[in-house]
DNA sequence: ACGGGGACATACTCAAGAGTATGTTCGGGC
DNA sequence: GCCCGAACATACTCTTGAGTATGTCCCCGT
């Protein structure tokens, strides 16, 4: 049994190197341009591999947008716990996320790409499972949305439209993922003093002052 | 000589409907998935009549990319020209920004395609071409890095790093292009008063306070 | 009125890529 | 020691799409 778990993990393991490899291709070329021979020829394998774990490209898409939506959730759950006005929380959600964009980039730019082709998807990808991808950008979206509310309410946040705080604060945090490049040589505190700084920078104009 | 001068005319229209209807395409399917028989559909021929005014997929989408930046170069230019403060410039250059993200939005949205197409372009494009097109990208990005920078001399805007202050502002605004979508019946006031609110609020956290 | 070229359409070629069908290997349970 | 299934590799098929070659129409100058 011991035995077999540890299989397991492996096994999972190994998925998880053709889930990586793919978020890598999908970030460097585009979802279309990304070929399933791509993949596999980063993982100096062949497209066997690829198929054996997963069904086809759109299943292989959806799971790494899944689990990049997973980090940001996951994160930003954890950046709530603490309390606070939410102004406070605002600043640990945003920088969190924006520590996201730069650790799990490859992953995180494949939430583009999934808006991109939920927006005029064509036919062959399932309508049903973007749908269910949308619902969980939006959920995400509401986490800002909602702490802008309550920043108004509490007066930590100055007046401002909810939504529209949300989209331009987001679409500054967002937009690291497509610029920042890991410097060699460049450390965690690095990075966190660079989210802090950026953080603070766009939520700047959010304050109630 | 007029009737050759006019017969131009229709024919650089004809032309710029090619051109219009591939920005379309590329901003609802990206580059790669984006064929010349889909830019064709669209205009209701065929990739004949592509084909005669561009010798090639990546020569169509170069053009695009070319017309989106010459908007916004053009734009800034002239909402530099009234003077005053580096924040009262930043806040008119960046106002038309939006204002082209929305009414130029297939355009502007091949901008993000390009850079993608830049990151790691594998062969077949050249590389030369990209390198020109980032090189017009990098020019406008200064337009802001040094407004940033001025703001920061004349007392206008707080204390702040050029490179990063461009980055967040510049992708909040672009972020625009991205969940902007025209509404019916919508006017060209509603998107210049919306314009303004999204700089208003995008730059308040830069300005000397 | 006619010859030529611009502005396309039609009909191909050829390569790339998604998906499949069928080996092959190798470790673990019996 | 044998067998079986997980985890791949190999070798196909078949479609899509870029680019080309050639035909057609029509307007414009002479």
């Amino acid at each position: 049994m011991a035995a077999t778990a540890f299989s397991d993990v492996a096994s999972i393991d190994r998925r998880e190197e053709v889930l990586a490899a793919a978020a890598e291709c999908f970030m460097r070329r585009g979802y279309e341009a990304t070929s399933m021979d791509d993949v596999a020829e980063a993982l100096g394998a062949t497209k066997g591999r690829v198929y054996h774990h997963f069904r086809s490209k759109p299943e292989l898409f959806f799971e790494v947008y899944r689990r990049a939506m997973a980090i940001l959730v996951n994160g930003a759950a954890a950046a709530e716990e603490g309390g606070g006005s939410a102004a406070e929380r605002l600043e640990r959600v945003s920088r969190i996320h924006v520590l996201s964009m730069m650790e799990t980039q490859t992953f995180q730019r494949s939430l583009t790409l999934g808006a991109d082709l939920y927006r005029f998807g064509n036919a062959g990808v399932h309508k049903a499972v973007l749908e269910e991808l949308m619902d969980i950008r939006r959920s995400y979206e509401d986490v800002f949305r909602r702490l802008f509310a309550e920043g108004n309410a509490d007066g930590s946040l100055g007046p401002l439209d909810p939504s529209l705080a949300m989209r331009t604060v987001l679409g500054a945090l967002n937009w690291v993922a497509i610029w920042y490049s890991p410097q060699p040589g460049e450390t965690r505190a690095h990075r966190e003093r660079l989210a802090e700084d950026i953080a603070t920078q766009v939520l700047g104009g959010y304050l109630a002052g």
